[in-house]
DNA sequence: ATATTTATGTTAAACGTTTTACATTGGCAA
DNA sequence: TTGCCAATGTAAAACGTTTAACATAAATAT
């Protein structure tokens, strides 16, 4: 019994149907130059048997998959959440296609993550990893994201140190005088470390006084919250700024100190790091320093796909802003 | 000139410095029936050339592919990010890879989806998608999340209902006697609107006030903060109990009110819906009705990759749980 | 009228696998 | 020695494309 309709039909019943040999259909289906009978011909039996391109046989025979491998530690954080978001769609609207890949912060998976990559023969890799050594090999390209893979991998971020600059100068124009900065960590060296070194390059050239706590993000974090006790006295914190490594941290910190009747910002102004945004109201959940997350994920896609400009071992940059969310004054 | 090392080595490469032939190395390859002496020249073929399986050609002849497409709308909804991150892992632990597709709630985006899916012959699909009538067509194997696309696609959500019914008759156990249930919906007949049945056959059983706000998620969402602040009176807010959506929709009202000096729990108990768990402190952000998020996955994945159980028309309803979270007395 | 170019199509080889059908070898029974 | 079987390996076709090299016919120039 002949089947009436055939699930997937292929380049060569599209030309069977048509009447023309295979590489005329390859040339309708591609763009090339086809006489105009021949191409509505093709295009009719294309219509009428519901043709779709083998995309697996196309990258077997061009050696290009169209495909992009995202690594990240986890989809849990916002912000990974919103990078992958945009990295996403900006690969989709360039024709890619974004392969997933949760690591859970283990060395082992991101390893095999690139293995992986080799294996599908990927057109490269988006990567925010934590090991401290991978082995990359070359033959796969890749753009890092935050992370200093290897002296010439490019890798994209916004400018942490001027987001710590940024923070600490606010803060101390809407006129706090003794400052804290709160950060959990990786033991990897990110570059989100800098934002410390240029809060602190603030702090001390205009003399204020201020504290780091620093946590790793692979102890309990209770110490946060000790300490945020320990500061309390008759109801005022000893603090009356404080920068947070990220808004999620903000969000907690706000939490604690409310639990406790500290306002926000009127007894302590608080400024976080990211520009997480309720989706809800479209607003900040706290006075923040912004990453251009769009901004990077178009920027890391343009360079993965792009490599033209000799941008090997660039170290992309982008601009963050002040934006104020009601944890402080203005 | 001779290429010291190929950066691309084939199976034919692998055959060529074994001494052995094409097939001897597929069986390797895939585990077959080979004389133990050959089997170690290929493996050590293979490490000495660095061999990595081609999987676009292996898919090719195979038609496995290996990929399962996740069609959500946005990453920037802790929910669908969660979902995300168990699903990539979920597939991932089973060998498959995960194809993003971000369709920003777009009909059209979410046609297409379905068009590159089967262009790619991807394994399949999990879909989380809004639009009312989608064309799906046969040939490609299909599980839904919290969404019925088609009598013949299994889908995979909570128990709505029973979170619903959950939630009230968890507040009228606290004591609540005016309870308001906050909801922004989509128009398209999914399962979370259940959750708003479940709600109010308690009330209605029980005899309790109850009032619903409905807001569809295609308008602008003040009307939502304008009815709560038309209902507070000299501090006191009208309801004693709410029933929030998601947390999300929660964690506004709990600031929105706090704002207003109304306490929580003291004066309004309130209950969320998601689970959604601060990565933070690991805890619940507010009261709430969980879903088993990873559950989902797993069940999705499962149901999608194993299809001889007969799910054809499954509907896979999981448990859910009412988990304390500061906002609720208990 | 013939030669030359141009426009359009076609054939067939490749891409890197998997797999069926076949070939070789050696061991063993008769 | 001959014949047979199992064990192991091989050759070659197939998967659905792309593309270089070639064929044909029509159109133009000589």
């Amino acid at each position: 019994m002949k089947r009436e309709t055939n699930l997937n039909p292929t380049m060569k019943d599209v030309a069977q149907e048509s009447g023309l040999s295979l590489a005329t259909v390859s040339k309708v289906i591609n763009g090339l130059p086809v006489g105009k009978a021949s191409r509505q011909k093709v295009e009719a039996a294309i219509k009428k048997l519901g043709y779709q391109v083998n995309n697996y046989a196309r990258a077997l025979k061009s050696n290009k998959t169209y495909s992009v491998a995202l690594v990240l530690p986890s989809l849990k954080h916002p912000f990974f959440a919103y990078l992958t978001d945009e990295l996403t769609k900006s690969l989709m609207s360039r024709g890619y296609r974004a392969i997933l890949m949760i690591t859970n912060y283990d060395p082992d998976a991101e390893q095999k993550s690139f293995a992986m990559v080799r294996s599908n023969k990927m057109d490269g890799v988006i990567a925010l990893t934590y090991s401290p050594d991978l082995e990359v090999g070359d033959s796969i390209s890749i753009v890092t994201i935050d992370r200093h893979l290897d002296e010439d991998i490019p890798c994209v971020s916004s400018d942490n140190f001027r987001g710590g600059e940024l923070a600490a100068k606010k803060l101390i124009d809407l006129g706090c005088r003794k400052l804290l900065f709160m950060r959990i960590t990786s033991r990897i060296q990110g570059e989100p470390n800098k934002r410390c070194a240029g809060f602190e390059s603030v702090c001390q050239s205009r003399n204020i006084d201020y504290e780091t706590l620093l946590l790793m993000d692979d102890e309990p974090e209770e110490p946060i919250f000790q300490f945020l006790e320990n500061h309390i006295h008759d109801g005022e914190f000893e603090y009356d700024g404080i920068f947070c490594n990220s808004d999620i941290l903000a969000g907690q910190v706000i939490r604690f100190l409310s639990e406790r009747n500290i306002s926000i910002p009127d007894q302590v102004q608080l400024i976080g790091y990211d520009g997480i945004i309720d989706r809800l109201t479209d607003s900040y959940v706290c006075s923040t320093i912004e990453q251009p997350i769009a901004q990077m994920a178009e920027t890391a896609v343009n360079i993965l796909l792009n490599p033209d400009e000799n941008n090997a071992g660039a170290n992309i940059c982008l601009p963050v802003r002040y934006v104020s969310g009601g944890t402080t004054k203005e």
